[in-house]
DNA sequence: CCGGCGATTATACATATGTATAGATAATAA
DNA sequence: TTATTATCTATACATATGTATAATCGCCGG
């Protein structure tokens, strides 16, 4: 009678019963990332080839995770908390409406560079795959854009600068920033310095529109 | 598209010698499409689902492709064809600055649409896939960007206003438009128009950004 | 009419996959 | 200690894949 009622009190000995896993879900998780690669996406591993990059027999997948899909969304998250730290950080160290651009897409670009597997799972995946899949990369793409809105708004009246539309700049922004990281993800060395400059000046292309439309420089239709 | 290749794709048109193709490139082309949806990427199509949707012995596709990647970059060569014609047609429909944005994104999304598994080809497979694969998709961007750079110079001209870096101007339309297309493939119909209007005000974001800069009205420096 | 030959199929094989079932192993509770 | 139990492995099965080989079909030139 106690024994349920004990288990219930201490759930966390409970997952220390028994044999003790000898494989994390971390593990897995690293086993699938040792596999993605330019020319490899997380939505086509096999349960078996994950298995066996972790050193464990098939089944023993099950008793982590239900099937890949399920090992990719929770990589996924991981990788989108992650960038968003690292791109929030970057926007709070510059303030000035000029500088926070470049900082921003550099940071973002560093994160590409230093962490190609891990953003190959934001930047190219989100667009095949099951449906669980896509929405995950969906739902971060989505803090991402809300947290950028609200700095675009800080930072407008900061700046004491016009703003038009903040939502879809944000948007735009976004989605521009991750397509071409995206293409930037197979690009030979000497080419990346040029790429990120390239994205700043598109980026403040936007930046630029939505203050010109919001201080009446220009109509918009 | 060219002829040689168009002469090839038309079976009915040669001097047959031996049995007459019973099946053509055209019907493992379009068996490919049928099997191609919101949740199955080309590049995850197999030689004998394909064969099997086009009611042939597996090995027959020999005779036609090399293998499913080779189908895939003649499938995606002609979206590209056909998608690039439609805009073509919209932008010289209209020549003043503002409707041309509203006619070009309209038509971009009339054909995203009416031609939905089409579109998927260009929207949301390039980032997986073979080299083979991933650079035909990029070569229709990039045509798709040289044209949209040309047009927008010959605009700014007609209407007599600036316009800064045409060539990034195009390439953040091209991503933009390409990026929103992809997600709003799976939009139900009720929040289609408000998408569509909401990527216009993008696009004009963008126009309004390089010619203010080109104008001098901001720094960009 | 027929022989040739190219397009197509049938059969087969080695290999891969997801997962069901049952047994082995080891950490903990008694 | 011994019993319990979560974790992992071994084995197995039905099914799928790419493709090699050889046989079959039917049109065309003769």
């Amino acid at each position: 009678m106690n024994e349920i009622a004990s288990d219930e009190l201490r759930p966390a000995a409970r997952a220390h019963q028994g044999r003790r896993a000898v494989i994390s879900k971390e593990d897995l998780m690293a086993a699938a990332m040792e596999l993605v690669g330019p020319n490899r996406s997380i939505s086509t591993l096999s349960l078996r080839e994950v298995a066996r990059e972790a050193g464990i027999a098939p089944n023993s997948f099950y008793r982590h995770f239900r099937d890949v899909d399920e090992l990719a969304v929770t990589l996924i998250e991981q990788a989108g908390a992650s960038l968003r730290q690292v791109i929030g950080e970057a926007r709070h160290r510059a303030t000035t409406g000029r500088s926070v651009v470049r900082s921003s897409v550099e940071a973002f670009m560093e994160q590409l560079w230093s962490e190609q597997k891990y953003m190959q799972l934001l930047l190219r995946e989100g667009t095949v795959g099951s449906d669980a899949f896509k929405s995950a990369v969906e739902r971060q793409l989505v803090y991402f854009e809300d947290e950028l809105g609200v700095d675009l708004v800080r930072l407008a009246k900061a700046n004491n600068t016009g703003i038009y539309r903040p939502d879809l700049v944000a948007r735009s922004i976004t989605r521009l920033v991750f397509a071409m990281g995206a293409s930037a993800l197979d690009l030979p060395k000497e080419k990346r310095r040029n790429a990120m400059e390239d994205l700043i000046v598109m980026v403040r292309m936007i930046v630029v529109g939505t203050q010109s439309i919001a201080e009446g420089r220009v109509k918009v239709d």
